[in-house]
DNA sequence: CGGAATCCTTTCCGATACTG
DNA sequence: CAGTATCGGAAAGGATTCCG
């Protein structure tokens, strides 16, 4: 796989694109494609919330994957981490401007998977039911 | 797994939420909130593509995650697979109207990340550099 | 050309135990 | 309360080989 100069000129030019597997914006795009990601994120949409509250919030997630997504999100810039040093300790979560920016996005993705399931489980019923020896089907 | 018919009833009433791990908008965000699902979307925006144009469009694929991906999504109704028995014979991928609404939001989370990852990296260099010992990091 | 099937490595992720 | 550290199983994903 080689580049041209014609190539080389054009990448510059559109700047970054997640189609080539070498940029940086195909890494992004590998972090915030994220179920976890989108849950953080949509779940502090109204303001700042505490560790607990979004483990809560959050069913399912285990402590371990939602402190990793959190501190991912705050590495990235995308929310903030505030420590209150009180007995027990207090840790607060909050979008940053970049954060908010991309709120709108996640939560359509969120809304989408949510009013579009019925059509998608149906989908599948028919596709299984269509033929039960399709390619990619086992035995 | 059993669900009891106070709990059927409460999901009737809410309809699907994915902040429940039992949802199966959860599981449906799970899929749809991924790299390659949203390079093929976007890959498919202006109409029919072959195979191999997928192949070559999405730089780093492998067969293998395309092929998954690809049937995933057509039996999730997103998109259709035509056959064309010529020789060598010829595949076809084109979005469903139910993919086609799911496109805008696709494409706006690959648009978001090749817009803004001039920002996250600037933040990351800004957290690495802050603390060298911060939570999460090793030694 | 457009896959399927197999093998094998890497990464994800949950469970558990411990800490300030 | 809000984590950290570690371990092991499961799943994702790449490379390779073969096929209609």
């Amino acid at each position: 796989m080689t580049t041209t100069a014609a190539q080389q000129r054009a990448r510059q030019r559109q700047a970054y694109d997640a189609y080539l597997a070498e940029c940086p914006a195909r890494q992004l795009l590998n972090r915030i494609a994220d179920k976890w990601v989108t849950l953080v994120l949509t779940a502090l949409a109204d303001g700042p919330r505490r560790y607990g509250e979004l483990s809560r919030t959050i069913a399912g997630v285990s402590q371990k994957m939602l402190t990793q997504t959190l501190r991912g999100l705050e590495r990235d810039g995308l929310l903030t981490r505030t420590v209150t040093a009180s007995v027990p300790v207090r840790v607060d979560y909050e979008l940053t401007a970049l954060g908010r920016s991309l709120l709108p996005v996640v939560a359509s993705i969120k809304a989408w998977a949510e009013s579009h399931i019925e059509q998608v489980r149906s989908a599948r019923v028919e596709y299984d039911q269509a033929g039960p020896d399709r390619p990619g089907r086992p035995s």
